[in-house]
DNA sequence: TCCAAAATGTGAGATATCTCATATTTTAGT
DNA sequence: ACTAAAATATGAGATATCTCACATTTTGGA
């Protein structure tokens, strides 16, 4: 992990990773002098469980994962946070009781500011108020869409719906381990479903990933609807 | 259902519900002329899905639930509402995109105000900005962590979870089949889970409900923390 | 008080999903 | 280029949970 100010961040991310700051910071511009930049790789802890939470983030570039680890030694991938999303704001809020581990997948590039800052500003600020009601708000109604869809249906139709919302080019391309454990489902009995599928024709092994039928994905998935 | 004035309301809810208005209506200080009080019959719909959404309401007393329909027919309770919570608040903030229904369980009182009016004071209000977004980030938790549990052990912990908790004055006596759908299990599962846990001696059937060896389930509910 | 609807209860067989063991292939770091 | 770790893959048997069919009991209204 390396860290940036605003001011070496910006030639940087720019050249390597064509991001335009400034359409980023608008959230934060009544605390833009305490903001820096953070490049972490691969598996790098962005927040770890175990430890106080000091900043507010915010994902600019890259995926990460939010994942918890159960009593029992099991993990579960809790949500996959996209570039715009936050991380800490229910900190900030001062509710999170059980803080989870937020984990980089690839190169993620974050905003973020120190969390007392935000506390004496962002918290009196309507703008910010109502942004991140509606964004905590909308991350609960995905949460519980996903939570009943899982419960209702058996994995199939399931892992249809996932492989359209991630696949890229046409070509789902994610690690199996990965989404066994986002679907809360065992790694075997996922593979014993993606068999089923290819054996059904609705997707195909290719060097690079599985290429699939899209109108037959869509009408599996649709009965999540 | 039948709807009072706030004035009208004060009598009949400190006679028959011992209920202090002045307790409850904190929230709506800004828009207190604006407040009005229903009160719900067992099963009525507080707020159905297909209808507009014109009120947000604060539940005052007695239990309500949010429930939705899949399109196989089936149903989930997604949530149990109890006195203090809030009911449109995520239309109010312009995110809700699948309206549930949300219907009593046993007699509720609600206070409630106009939609617009809400929108055009409470959305800029700091003081209701920052309670609401502390309201929905607890919700978000809740329900994250209910549903990782959920999807991660089998039903007998949860069960044993789910008992303790609705237990009043050492006796359990919910609806098997609404604890069936909240937990999301067949019915038939249910019963032979209870089955289980009477066989174990942990639980016994009484008149008026269940009677439960307290430690016994909160060892075997204690996996799920 | 009576009836229809809801809730409760049980059996049997089907299916989805899990656990564990083990082998091969791919990937990342030095 | 080599090696250890991670990811992929498959089989076999166990378990959790579901579906359906049916009988009994309780409950809420007219």
């Amino acid at each position: 992990m390396k860290n940036y100010t605003l001011e070496e961040a910006k030639g940087i991310l720019l050249k390597d990773f064509n991001i335009d700051l400034h359409e980023h910071i608008a959230i934060f511009q009544s605390v833009i002098n305490h903001v820096t930049v953070s490049i972490f790789d691969n598996r790098d802890h962005i927040v770890r469980a175990s430890d106080t939470i000091t900043r507010l983030h915010i994902l600019l570039y890259g995926t990460a994962k939010i994942s918890l680890t159960h009593e029992d030694g099991g993990s579960s991938i809790i949500y996959f946070l996209k570039p715009n999303e936050m991380i800490g704001e229910l900190t900030l809020l001062g509710i999170e009781q059980n803080p989870k581990d937020v984990i980089a997948i690839g190169k993620c590039i974050c905003l973020s500011i120190p969390m007392d800052i935000a506390e004496i500003t962002l918290l009196h600020d309507p703008q910010f108020l109502l942004a991140v009601s509606r964004y905590i708000g909308t991350k609960l109604l995905d949460r519980t869409w996903f939570s009943v869809k899982q419960q209702h249906y058996s994995l199939k139709p399931r892992l249809a719906a996932h492989i359209l919302l991630c696949a890229c080019d046409g070509l789902y391309n994610e690690k199996h381990t990965q989404t066994a454990e986002y679907l809360a489902v065992s790694y075997r009995h996922l593979l014993h479903t993606f068999r089923e599928l290819r054996e059904e024709g609705l997707i195909t092994k290719e060097k690079k990933g599985y290429s699939f039928n899209r109108e037959s994905l869509e009408q599996l998935a649709s009965q999540l609807d």
